[in-house]
DNA sequence: CGGGTTTGACCCGCGC
DNA sequence: GCGCGGGTCAAACCCG
């Protein structure tokens, strides 16, 4: 691969907001610009934030029209220099603000690739660099006093050059903090909207159903984005919008009070956390009760939690809670680095594989309700696979919200399309055709029972793995994957006459790939047996689901390309590697420079 | 001693 | 009803 990508972050950016796409309230913060190479365009999701990639044009001029640039934010951290630059970034990204070399930067074969990483390497190699432009007025026809002279004011006005771009550099710092603060609250609201609109469902049950049936079929019949779009939009009425607060403890304590069976008595009564307890004994959370509980992992007690005239609420709950997303990515370590920290909480061995299946737990905050499963895929033991059930009841810290962005944007779409249908099969496909007809290779949608899965699988490097992945349709007696032609076309900046939210999961589609199917495997021995790719030095990543997290789904909406995917795969497999060096705890400074240090080294396609 | 892991037991759903 | 398999619990253990 030798070209390079534009990458926009724009915090107007509708894919942002695909609820509020009929009233999008652009941020306070006037739009940022970050630009970065193929190679390091996996470092996107550790902005958890929304991203537009945008393809490198042919030509700069091209490049610059399609660009609003703000500044260069450089997301390479050469690992042999970054760790303190890296260190020190708010956002753990190393940032250079050179406006003068952009057009350098923008650029993006190899050998351009690697000169410009010298160039980010450090202030001399800067100072050369700009030297090189401006110099060249210094023909040997001054003398040397006036020489001397020039090149004092010339390393004067390069000096202050620098200080400036310290300061634009700064000033892009606390702007990305902010975006990224002000998008990690909006999904936490976002999800206790979605909770509580869950919880009021029941009321208005039989006609909402009809609705939502009616809508399938209009999808079925091909009215497309915009019938999926409204779906989502009913999710979020834009009417509550305004009141994104913190519902997400009167939606547990709601649910709370439907709890009434012998099941939910016994969680009721037992200890709500899986804290240590005055006898320091494990004890499990179980704080949100249903409501929490549909975020939780445990399908085997849902059914029991819900009386038969909340059928179909349970239903909605027991999709919630069951979706799932899997990641699967080649890793030597034994559990990749996701941002999060994790207790195990048990082991068993999995029919079907010799690798044991660990179980672990969110306890990055009390009560969290998300858990995973990791396991290594028995055909292919340096595969590591990554399930993730649940939506965190937290903050996340950067690095782990962009796992969690793209993860649970996948599971998003998977529960949106559930949610609303009783058939929480066939909706998800709806969806994928709907929203995601020209999604290629890594991601298997797995809608089917027992739990909705989507599996991003980072494993392969096939610049077209859709065919594979239909293989494995195929071989897995699951429903073909409808492809239909999307709007805007194949190419994502075309997207003006899909929605917002379309175009996101387009995007996200095509970020590492997501493709919709019916198959019925979580986990590796469920996972399609994908032959391992040698041409990809990778290994795995991963993420974390988060149910509501629709507004995620914008945020994985990043790649449009195949091989970007693949870079992508190999950037985020790099991180495990970088876990195994943090001992599976997972420490978000070395996560993101273990990113960081990988993604320049990284050999390209 | 606190926090995490291990591991056998247990619970539950599902298929036969 | 029974067995199987997935998921969880929790006592015991380990480690810094």
């Amino acid at each position: 691969m030798d070209k390079g990508w534009g990458l926009t972050l724009d915090s107007t950016s509708s894919t942002s907001l695909p609820f509020f796409s009929s009233k999008q309230q652009p941020l306070p913060q006037p739009p940022l610009s970050v630009n970065f190479f193929s190679k390091d365009t996996t470092m996107f999701p550790v902005l958890g934030f929304p991203v537009n990639l945008t393809r490198p044009t042919n030509t700069e001029e091209e490049g610059a029209q399609n660009r609003m640039v703000v500044g260069e934010v450089d997301f390479f951290s050469d690992k042999n220099k970054s760790s303190s630059s890296a260190r020190h970034d708010h956002n753990h990204l190393h940032q250079h603000v050179k406006p003068t070399i952009k057009k350098e930067l923008v650029c993006v074969d190899e050998k351009t690739y690697n000169s410009n990483l010298q160039v980010n390497t450090g202030l001399q190699l800067l100072t050369a660099n700009i030297g090189s432009d401006q110099s060249t007025v210094d023909d040997g026809v001054t003398s040397e006093a006036e020489d001397k002279q020039a090149k004092n004011t010339e390393l004067a006005q390069m000096q202050m050059e620098l200080q400036r771009m310290n300061s634009e550099n700064q000033k892009l710092k606390e702007m990305l903090s902010h975006v990224s603060g002000n998008y990690t609250a909006l999904q936490m609201h976002l999800v206790a909207l979605m909770q509580q609109q869950q919880l009021e469902k029941p009321r208005s049950e039989s006609t909402e159903n009809e609705v939502v049936q009616k809508k399938a079929e209009e999808k079925i019949h091909g009215i497309g984005g915009e019938m999926v779009q409204r779906q989502f939009l009913d999710l979020v009425p834009s009417g509550r919008v305004a009141e994104v607060d913190d519902h997400v403890s009167n939606s547990s304590s709601d649910e709370r009070t439907r709890s009434s069976t012998p099941q939910n008595n016994k969680i009721e009564a037992g200890t709500r956390d899986y804290v240590r307890n005055t006898n320091g004994k494990n004890e499990l959370a179980r704080e949100e009760s249903p409501g929490s509980e549909s975020q939780g992992w445990g399908p085997n007690k849902l059914q029991k939690m819900n009386p038969p005239n909340l059928m179909d609420q349970s239903n909605i709950e027991a999709t919630m809670r069951k979706a799932r997303v899997s990641v699967r990515a080649r890793s030597e370590a034994p559990m990749i680095s996701d941002g999060c920290q994790w207790r195990k909480y048990g082991q068993k061995m999995a029919k079907g594989n010799p690798c044991p299946r660990a179980y672990y737990r969110c306890t990055m905050a009390v009560g969290c309700p998300v858990r995973k499963q990791v396991q290594r895929c028995a055909e292919d033991r340096t595969i590591l696979v990554t399930t993730y059930e649940g939506t965190h009841n937290h903050p996340l810290p950067p690095a782990a919200m962009a796992m969690a962005s793209t993860t649970s944007a996948a599971a998003s779409m998977l529960l949106s399309g559930s949610m609303t249908s009783a058939d929480g099969i066939m909706n998800p496909n709806l969806l994928s055709r709907a929203i995601l007809p020209c999604s290629s290779n890594m991601a298997t949608l797995s809608a089917s029972a027992p739990f909705p899965t989507v599996t991003l699988d980072l494993t392969t490097n096939d610049p077209n793995p859709l065919e594979l992945q239909r293989n494995q349709l195929h071989q897995n007696h699951t429903a073909p994957l409808f492809q239909l032609p999307f709007p805007g076309g194949q190419n994502p900046q075309n997207f003006g006459a899909a929605t917002p939210f379309a175009q996101a999961l387009y995007n996200q589609s095509k970020f590492s790939g997501l493709q919709f199917s019916q198959d019925h495997q979580v986990g590796s021995s469920q996972v399609p047996p994908v032959a391992p790719r040698p041409n990809l030095q990778q290994q795995p990543s991963q993420q974390q689901p988060s149910l509501a997290d629709t507004v995620s789904a914008a945020t994985a909406a990043i790649t449009a390309d195949p091989n970007f995917t693949a870079m992508l795969a190999a950037a985020i497999s790099s991180i495990i590697g970088g876990a195994q060096a943090n001992n599976n705890n997972d420490n978000n400074n070395s996560n993101i420079n273990n990113m960081a240090s990988k993604l320049s080294s990284f050999p390209g396609n």
